[in-house]
DNA sequence: GACAAATATTTACGGTGTCAATATGAATAA
DNA sequence: TTATTCATATTGACACCGTAAATATTTGTC
């Protein structure tokens, strides 16, 4: 993840520069989308996702309410945009749980355990990414960065399967995706909407969701092997 | 201080009833609570769950915009009981689905079907009620019926393992439970937020959902024989 | 009938998204 | 350089929202 810190100079030097990066304060920002996009998700991570809005990020990025318009139409734009990038974040921390695990089957694994962790890393960012209501899936950025997520679920399912996964997929293949994505998706929301509790009462409370989860797919391995 | 409007009344005979049930058009409603709850369903499937809010609420009932208070509280209790309400209906919903089978593990996966069914019949319901930023979890109401769902699950997945669930689970107990949990709940968000139509644009228009719902519970069915 | 308690209304305040009108400044052309 | 155009930002307005306080009305109880 390559992002070149926004640097807020707020010196006037300024000079000549296109779309300079700490115009803050000046009537022009420069770079107000990342800005509020960078905003957008402090206010994410600080409020939860009911302390989100367009005001608020404007707010928060010091410009007038009206201003996220120019940049992405209406609320739902900011919020598919800022869902695009949890959902490259996303991919990003299933493929180094993936890059940890050589076996396919210990690979399918740790996908699922990558996904459990990004959702535990960044509730509400995670529960932003599958809102469906407030966000434009028609978004291209939204459409491909989800897209790419499922992609790597895909192929490792394939994988494990020994199979090449093609562009007409079986019901099997399919299924197993199913499987391995509603197991994953499925404890992620339950976990971080605290569904789990009465569960993870009986459990050690420092780790017992991670227990659990690994006490669910070694099951589900037993159970392959005749439980 | 001559104030024109509340005289309202629509001439019914309307004798002296206690808590007669067509009180509408009175000062005193006379049974609000209940109509407020079935206002606030009305409007959950009508508009879906942004179209939901006290006011709404209020104006559907024919009341003013502060009356839910006197019952309520805020806004979250009014969501609270309601979930509360679609608790009771999920579980009727599920025990119906056992009913109709008889040995253990078919019984638990028609649990799992009827989980899913009651997603897809009340998407807008079902939602609310696993959204724990608008809910208050520890009203009574609603920690006894989602409390009544989890036993459901819980004496299913005991009765396929052939053991009584005592006080104290094992972890492979829990790790079940949650496995069926994790995956109706992952697969009815999934479906109902619409992110399984990669998935489904592979399969029959009419009935894609059921079949790969099917096709995920034998695919675990067949790893326990040895896949 | 008088009075207290419960219930409903009115009014007000600050928050939200969105739109239209306006202001500003950066880019471009002359 | 100057003039003009266009993207970007601000302001103000409107209709919603939740919540609270003050007020009005009805019901229930002495």
């Amino acid at each position: 993840m390559t992002r070149s810190a926004p640097i807020r100079r707020t010196s006037r030097t300024a000079g000549s520069r296109k779309r300079a990066e700490g115009n803050a304060g000046r009537y022009h920002h420069g770079a107000l989308r990342e800005a509020l996009l960078e905003a957008a998700e402090r206010i994410l991570r600080r409020d939860g996702i009911g302390g989100l809005s367009l005001r608020a990020a404007a707010r928060e990025a010091g410009v007038s309410h009206a201003a996220p318009k120019n940049h992405f139409g209406d609320v739902a734009g900011l919020m598919s945009e800022l869902a695009a990038r949890g959902f490259e974040r996303f991919a990003a921390t299933m493929g180094r749980s993936l890059q940890a695990e050589d076996a396919p089957d210990r690979r399918l694994a740790a996908l699922g355990r990558g996904y459990v962790a990004f959702a535990r890393a960044h509730p509400d960012l995670f529960l932003l990414m599958f809102r469906s209501e407030r966000l434009d899936m028609s978004r291209p950025a939204l459409r491909t960065a989800a897209a790419g997520s499922l992609r790597l679920l895909s192929e490792a399912v394939g994988a494990r399967r020994g199979e090449k996964m093609a562009v007409n997929p079986t019901l099997a293949q399919l299924a197993e995706i199913a499987v391995s994505w509603s197991l994953a998706h499925g404890f992620s929301m339950l976990l971080i909407d605290n569904r789990l509790r009465p569960l993870l009462a009986e459990l050690p409370a420092d780790n017992g969701a991670d227990l659990l989860f690994t006490a669910m797919l070694d099951g589900l391995r037993s159970r392959r092997r005749g439980g």
